[in-house]
DNA sequence: TAGATTGTTAATCGATTAACAATC
DNA sequence: TAGATTGTTAATCGATTAACAATC
């Protein structure tokens, strides 16, 4: 029975990739053995935070000189999947599909954008970063040829919908949304949303929490 | 004294524009009055929760009814300072950079973005979707020009950090990170992480939960 | 050794959810 | 009126933080 997932421990797996940034960073440096005082300092963290965090992946650190620097970026990156490739595709090839497309980032990190998708003609047949544009009415076609496990939604949001039905009928389980919309799927399929207006929301309270003090202070 | 402000309610504040995008459908389609239930439907939540949320921006709905969709509309729009035109700065016109500049839904929401920044000379002096691009050298001689309250800031990330001091140099007290770097500011200037990594770890989890359901229902 | 750092167990904190009287 | 929905107060849940013994 397939009921919708809760994923838990969400907040330290959201802080995992920025552990692994620092962490990575301090091998490059020569650092053999990375501590969770070392991680917190760099990440404005409490110390107890980082260990608790990393205590999900399993590894074990030694007291007095912290954590083997190779052995936890194996363990977070086989944590996270990042450690397998898994191919993806771009639904919507605009601006922000052709950011995501380009990040180095993903890529070294198991994400394989094998194809993009849009609906601008000058756009099909050729390539972005190295991505190959398909129509986006050859969705139904094209997906089960290249099988992804995982879509991203970049299109504008009055598509998302009827793009998402077509992602969902093709199989497709994992889908990262890019819209503002809230997608309607079958409990079987996961949606990662990421919302920039949340983002903006918060951003436009600190603003004004700025405006504020300045005032206060003036 | 400025120490690091934490806002509180943070996910609260998060879900304001998921109601405020439902609620003016609402009304768009002739509702007078938009009851917690309905929102609560339109999103997953429990209905509880959004009227929990709902109380922090003041307003009081009608028992049987629900709240008053203008009023409810005009009261998230002043508590998130969205009824005000705040001016910003995107600083790296890559097509992240190209994609916040043309998003409507921000510019509808106050975010009057009036300059681009940009190191390709070939993009400097032109306009991306209407917003002048300047040399991103030339910071701390526009940024006074134009007095903008808040930076966006989509630069390569090796280039974040010394960047964000310009800008912080020249007293913008808000900034929108979209880059991966933990970025080094005094107290009095407040960052919002756009972290796409976290997101991607919080995918990767869902795809692999999603794999392995798969292959224990076979 | 002394002391920094770990991992565990318990306490605190904040957010979500439940219960329910009030009311249109 | 009856019943859906509100707002408040209390209970639950989960995440963060504190305390501290173990240890390299």
């Amino acid at each position: 029975m397939a009921t919708k997932q809760k994923v838990s421990f969400a907040p330290s797996i959201r802080r995992l990739p920025q552990y692994l940034h620092v962490i990575r960073q301090a091998q490059s440096n020569g650092g053999e053995y990375v501590s969770g005082t070392l991680i917190a300092n760099e990440l404005n963290l409490e110390p107890i935070q980082v260990r608790k965090d990393l205590a999900i992946t399993g590894i074990i650190g030694k007291p007095k000189r912290g954590y083997p620097a190779n052995e936890l970026i194996k363990a977070i990156e086989h944590f996270l999947g990042w450690d397998i490739s898994h191919k993806a595709i771009v639904v919507g090839a605009g601006n922000l599909g052709s950011a995501l497309m380009g990040y180095q980032e993903f890529k070294n990190n198991g994400l394989d954008i094998i194809a993009g998708f849009d609906a601008d003609p000058s756009k099909i047949g050729s390539r972005i970063h190295g991505v190959p544009i398909h129509a986006i009415d050859k969705l139904d076609q094209v997906i089960p040829e290249i099988q992804p496990e995982i879509a991203i939604l970049t299109v504008p949001s009055p598509f998302a919908q009827s793009n998402c039905d077509s992602i969902v009928r093709n199989g497709i389980k994992s889908i990262w949304n890019f819209t503002n919309i809230k997608l309607k799927v079958p409990d079987s399929v996961s949606v990662q949303r990421e919302d920039l207006s949340s983002g903006y929301a918060m951003l436009s309270v600190m603003t004004q929490m700025a405006t504020k003090n300045k005032a206060e202070n003036s």
